[in-house]
DNA sequence: CAGTATCCGACATGATACTG
DNA sequence: CAGTATCATGTCGGATACTG
């Protein structure tokens, strides 16, 4: 739960679901994200062992991250919501809205 | 992510996972949850046709929560959490701390 | 590029009191 | 029993500016 209280964490594992990614790389993929935002989700993963953080000594610095075995394994948590929500997408609407059980209030 | 955005409700489909519960049994059941926080969680997730709210015409009044067929369904998600947290525990110790790759900050 | 440092406001949650 | 109504507070996240 402390995982997926904020707000962009599934988001940022759906990035480096598929590949490692650098800040900015992420900072793109994500919208509008702020650095400070995305920092801490960093942080946080890291230091939950989720992903995994390297260094490049190049000019300028440039640093991927990565998922661990524990992140990858995470992706199965990830995958079964995004199937849920695709599962149940559109099923709140308006048309369904009166198939639904009447709720006596 | 709204879903589980909140603090409580990943706890409240905990408790009617396996069978319906009313009010003051959830109360019960989860320990210390305020009932403003509780019923703003209810009220969520019957918005979201999660769960269904029966009202009996006791007295006093007896109502009752339980899983629709979505929320039903959410419970792979739910599982799917707890085994991975389950799977994972015990993993961030001291000991394991020292087999983790080095982070060169 | 990959951050750090502040500041600030909105919102989530909790505590408390009250009701049909 | 099953809530509603208020009020207080902490924190999360955004905006902005700056750095090696």
């Amino acid at each position: 739960m402390q995982i997926l209280g904020s707000k962009w964490t599934f988001w940022v594992m759906g990035e480096l679901a598929t590949a490692p990614r650098r800040f900015n790389e992420l900072r793109r993929g994500l919208g509008n994200i702020s650095t400070k935002s995305l920092n801490d989700v960093l942080r946080f993963l890291e230091q939950a062992h989720i992903i995994h953080r390297e260094v490049f000594a190049t000019v300028p610095v440039t640093v991927e991250y990565s998922m661990t075995d524990k992140g990858k394994d995470f992706l199965r948590v990830y995958y079964t919501m995004q199937d849920w929500g695709e599962k149940w997408k559109g099923y709140d609407t308006q048309e369904n809205e009166s198939r639904m059980p009447k709720i006596d209030r």
